[in-house]
DNA sequence: TGTACATCAGTGAACGCGCGTTCACTGATGTAC
DNA sequence: TGTACATCAGTGAACGCGCGTTCACTGATGTAC
């Protein structure tokens, strides 16, 4: 069971479950209104060109009053940043617990990562203001990083599910094979995911969780590829191509079929 | 044998070999300064924000006398494009060429990853220019695709000779083993890697192209989570990861080691 | 239920700023004879 | 080699613009008695 609404309880606050007034229920409407109408805006500006004054503009009110809401421009950044991480992570949610069969776990990566590159492409703005250039002067606040750790902890239940399942084909070899250097035998004790062996779980082989950040990082960079124009020469079925690497993905894994 | 100096003639437009007066190297001189002062704001600013008049403040003249050199803003960052595009494209052919055995292909491969992901340090703003989110307004021209095309024909070639050379262990299985649904069989022929194959020859498998795409991507996809701040809870030595993502991507191309 | 006061949303004017671009100009550098 | 004219780099003022943010204000909505 989850918070019925994240992103109105993400824009309003620590707003308690109590009956709301009725200048409660409009702040929270119109604070809604001023984001949704930002949203827009990234679509076609870009973060850091994102103008306070055109989305009070937007939403018919003068500028100033847009203050009354938010503190200053980059609050507002911070509140986009904040709603569309956790939108990114629900629709990723929600196509992985759409699959009935749950012990099928090549349906559950093909659905995560269809809804990962799904809501990019019906979010542009959002996804650039997410994983395009950081936006200079701006820092994101503490409060952004939880929402936007729920796409990346999807994607590392549904491997860490399928390896209690047993339906991933041994831990997948290490550098062994390739290896060219004396270098490579360094490698695989020096990187620490402490971070993602916290989100994890200890029997979950070392490789594995390398194998699912750089799958992770291919998703995204095959997304953003996409968005930002590096295929246009090369791929023209762009649907097409992106299973084709989600299913490569799930090869490299050594993610094994159902039957 | 390259052209001796390709950032100034990129900048200089088509001069010819032709004896320069001294106005003309007074030109081509002040035109690099430009850039280059553009460049060192791109650090910092982004692309969408770079300002001509901070740039004429920094090279020390007035706003308007940029307007000799370029005949707008948009035609500066064209430049700015043209020159990191073939800055990166020519780190990398360096890289390549470095390698004293030609046959060790996968010698190659690492070095040619890693001069990426140097560049790309060495030049953040470059790299946001060229990787991360289009600026807002902006439509790059024909000039930049030629530039663009470098790094990734530097990576593509690799894997041809190595496939020329045999020094790759059979085309890589294609979808075969994963599969999980019939969609899986539509693939294979559906993707029209038109340029890209273009680009390599016919004798090249369709699979070991796909995987070559897979890997180009993931590559920047890691240097991006890198730079843009995706990376700092997860992954604590990013020299190492890099290395470790560079070794799978050479294994999963099949490249085989020499002895 | 009714009045008095406090809270709050929204207005409109104003601030100081930096921007891209244009234009008429000055003076130095190059070219033709 | 020397002069007359053309080319060109750089100046400085000006244009119109949109921006983020502040502030004193009005009027409506809520709260306390």
């Amino acid at each position: 069971m989850q918070h019925p609404n994240p992103e109105r309880a993400a824009l309003a606050g620590a707003t308690p479950a109590r009956a709301q007034t009725a200048r409660e229920r409009a702040r929270d409407q119109i604070t809604a209104e001023i984001v949704a109408a930002a949203r827009i805006r990234l679509a076609e500006s870009g973060p850091g060109e994102l103008s306070l004054r055109a989305v009070a503009r937007d939403v018919g009110m003068v500028s100033s009053a847009v203050y009354r809401y938010f503190a200053s421009r980059d609050e507002l950044l911070t509140a986009l940043l904040v709603l569309a991480y956790d939108d990114l992570g629900s629709a990723a949610e929600r196509a992985d617990a759409a699959v009935a069969d749950r012990a099928d776990v090549i349906g559950r990566w093909l659905a995560a990562l269809r809804a990962i590159r799904g809501w990019a492409l019906a979010h542009p703005g959002d996804y650039a203001l997410l994983y395009g250039s950081p936006v200079p002067g701006y820092a994101a606040p503490q409060a952004t990083i939880e929402p936007a750790v729920r796409v990346i902890v999807v994607i590392l239940s549904i491997v860490t599910e399928a390896h209690a399942l047993g339906r991933i084909a041994t831990p997948t070899a290490p550098a062994g094979p390739v290896t060219a250097a004396a270098e490579m035998a360094s490698v695989a004790g020096a990187v620490a995911f402490v971070r993602a062996r916290g989100l994890v779980g200890d029997e979950v082989p070392t490789e594995l969780v390398i194998r699912t950040l750089m799958a992770w990082t291919t998703v995204f960079g095959t997304v953003s590829f996409e968005l930002f124009g590096h295929l246009v020469g090369s791929v023209t079925d762009l649907d097409v191509y992106f299973d084709v690497v989600a299913s490569r993905l799930a090869a490299d894994l050594g993610f094994s079929a159902l039957r």
